[in-house]
DNA sequence: TCAAAAGTGTTAAGTTTACACCCATGA
DNA sequence: TCATGGGTGTAAACTTAACACTTTTGA
């Protein structure tokens, strides 16, 4: 009768949809499809896939991306379900959108070739299908919230990068300039971005000190603050 | 061939949690089901039911805490999407929560006892099923990152309200003591808190002032901070 | 008359912001 | 030698936090 309970309601397609960011050339990105597949060929569209049975919907998510970007262990957060009836023309699907920060030298070039997927800058997102561009906004606000108080934003850098790098991205997630002594003031209270002795001559002549950030001194004390 | 695509996939029943939250004698409470059905009967769990063909995702929410409570037009906010395989023993249930704030003082108790539902205090939640004491843990979490920043909480009060009812909601909400007087100054610095000409006799001999939100006037210029 | 809640300002501490110049190097 | 990005400290403005007494009135 348990059984009999459950089985009285409809059951739905599950989908997955993935905000995938990138920090490309100074600017956050987004790695958008233009859909070479029904429905809504020729259309920019988020990554997506559907929810099987022997797999958890956070696991449905990783492994979307991972068919995407080659990628394994992202760093992503779930954005929400989105469930109006005709969200997708094409058929009801329940849609559960997941943010996913990426380190642009490590994906899988010809796998995102195959998908027709490209990088976008942030600020120029075309028009994309469904509830697509309402995913996008609610995944970069909540990016861009997390991104204050927590340091999720080494996700979108290489593992050594230079205190410019790291407030150039900043200045993108948050749309908006930051002053430089102040930014390196508060990097230095955190001592889990720890200078290395390694030295970037490729954007100065000079050379920028390297950093890395420690996640293990983090959680000793994890307060973070840009 | 994109009925095809699509169908190639399974389904799941999508299902609804509520997180009820209520003020109730200067304590924030949950409104929680002691289930007196399959599965898990006799345990403590959230409000539920399941997504129907004919309604979204959010309105099904809408629906399921209407057939709770009786009210319609309830502040909700969806927590997230609940999806691992075994969430729920009785089968594969994929499951959406969101919160609602209620007044206390109007919803339908007939309904609630019908659903044998109890308010519980927020600090004394026993034990749920399924992955239930996780959403409440999330619910709880949101609600008190919106109510810091967003005038949220006069959903918990009745339209008229004195400022020690509503400071003591604020210190139920944050689970922290507030300094009274700087709390009243922040609130005389939100012009659509307004005074009303009306007394509250019931909390003090001297009669303390009613307030009430005025939605408007917030809109007007929408800043808040506790 | 007294117990109980309502109401009311000021000051110190801490945080945030604004701001400008010298340094090292390769071309 | 000079153009380019790297690196550094201080003071003013603002925000937050701490704190105690008077008022009103019903019992």
């Amino acid at each position: 009768m348990m059984k009999n309970y459950y089985s009285a309601n409809p059951q739905f397609y599950v989908g997955i949809d993935c905000i995938v960011f990138g920090f490309l050339k100074g600017e956050l990105s987004l790695l958008l499809l233009q859909r070479n597949f029904e429905p809504a060929r020729g259309e920019w569209s988020l990554m997506g896939g559907f929810v099987q049975e022997d797999e958890s919907v956070d696991d449905a998510a990783k492994r979307v991306l991972s068919e995407l970007t080659g990628l394994d262990k992202v760093y992503m957060e779930q954005v929400g379900a989105f469930g109006n009836i005709h969200r997708d023309p094409g058929g009801r699907v329940i849609s559960v959108a997941y943010y996913a920060l990426i380190n642009i030298d490590e994906y899988d070039h010809d796998l995102v070739r195959q998908h027709n997927a490209h990088w976008v800058n942030i600020n120029e997102v075309p028009p994309l299908i469904f509830d697509h561009t309402e995913m996008v906004r609610r995944a970069r606000m909540l990016m861009c919230q997390k991104a204050a108080t927590e340091p999720i934003g080494f996700n979108l850098l290489p593992r050594l990068f230079t205190l410019t790098q790291l407030q150039s991205l900043y200045e993108a997630i948050f749309g908006e300039p930051l002053d430089k002594r102040n930014f390196r003031k508060r990097v230095a209270e955190m001592n889990y971005i720890e200078k290395t002795d390694k030295v970037d001559k490729t954007g100065s002549k000079r050379g920028a000190a390297l950093y890395q950030f420690n996640e293990c001194a983090y959680r000793q004390a994890p307060k973070f603050k840009i």
